[in-house]
DNA sequence: GAGCTGATTGTCT
DNA sequence: GACAATCAGCTCT
């Protein structure tokens, strides 16, 4: 009962089903990750979405393979990691429990602290050491690992989106039931 | 613990 | 020129 490895088929549905089934999964970059335990979901038709006005040179990325990985700054001075989905939609990795490489995950952070590693998508960033270079990129292919473990049963709590001013109600925020690495609590 | 605010820059209107 | 899928540090309770 390993884990293994998740086929590009796995983003190539609905971003709800994705975002929802990534929960429990193992992200790596270059050796260093954890478990995804906070995602959310960005469909087409969605005034949400960086893609609902359509292809433009920013989110561009999301509009490639599934299984691609779309990145952009936010608020200027944070990195937010999205995997693509079907074209035009995407799930964001919202928050990680760091499992491997917790002190290059700390030094890059300047906190010590677990939970603050990766408990929001700019932090899941910085921890990583993802940003621009990885924006189109493939990640099921090195430096990336997205591993899961079929089989084992996982509590998933679902809410709704945070830290957007349009189509808040949709519940398409998913997170691990009881995690202390949640970026907040579900209601 | 909750709530407010400044930081900082690429992108679109 | 406004705004944004955020964070950290502050105040007040």
């Amino acid at each position: 009962m390993g884990w293994q490895a998740i086929p590009q088929d796995f983003f190539n549905r609905h971003p709800v089903e994705v975002a929802r089934d990534l929960i429990g999964t193992e992200l790596m970059v270059a050796g260093v990750g954890g478990i995804v335990v906070e995602t959310e979901a960005y469909a087409e038709d969605d005034p949400a979405s960086h893609s609902f006005r359509g292809k433009t040179a920013r989110n561009a990325a999301m509009f490639g393979a599934p299984a691609t990985a779309y990145v952009y700054r936010s608020y200027g001075l944070h990195w937010c990691l999205n995997a693509v989905c079907r074209p035009g939609t995407a799930v964001l990795l919202r928050a990680m429990e760091p499992t491997a490489g917790l002190g290059v995950m700390a030094a890059r952070r300047g906190v010590n602290a677990p939970r603050l590693l990766a408990s929001g998508p700019g932090r899941l960033c910085q921890a990583l050491a993802v940003d621009a270079r990885h924006d189109g990129t493939p990640l099921l292919h090195p430096p990336f690992r997205l591993l899961s473990r079929p089989g084992t049963p996982i509590d998933i709590v679902s809410g709704h989106r945070i830290g957007i001013s349009r189509a808040t109600e949709k519940p398409w925020r998913f997170g691990l039931a009881g995690s202390p690495f949640l970026s907040r609590r579900f209601g």
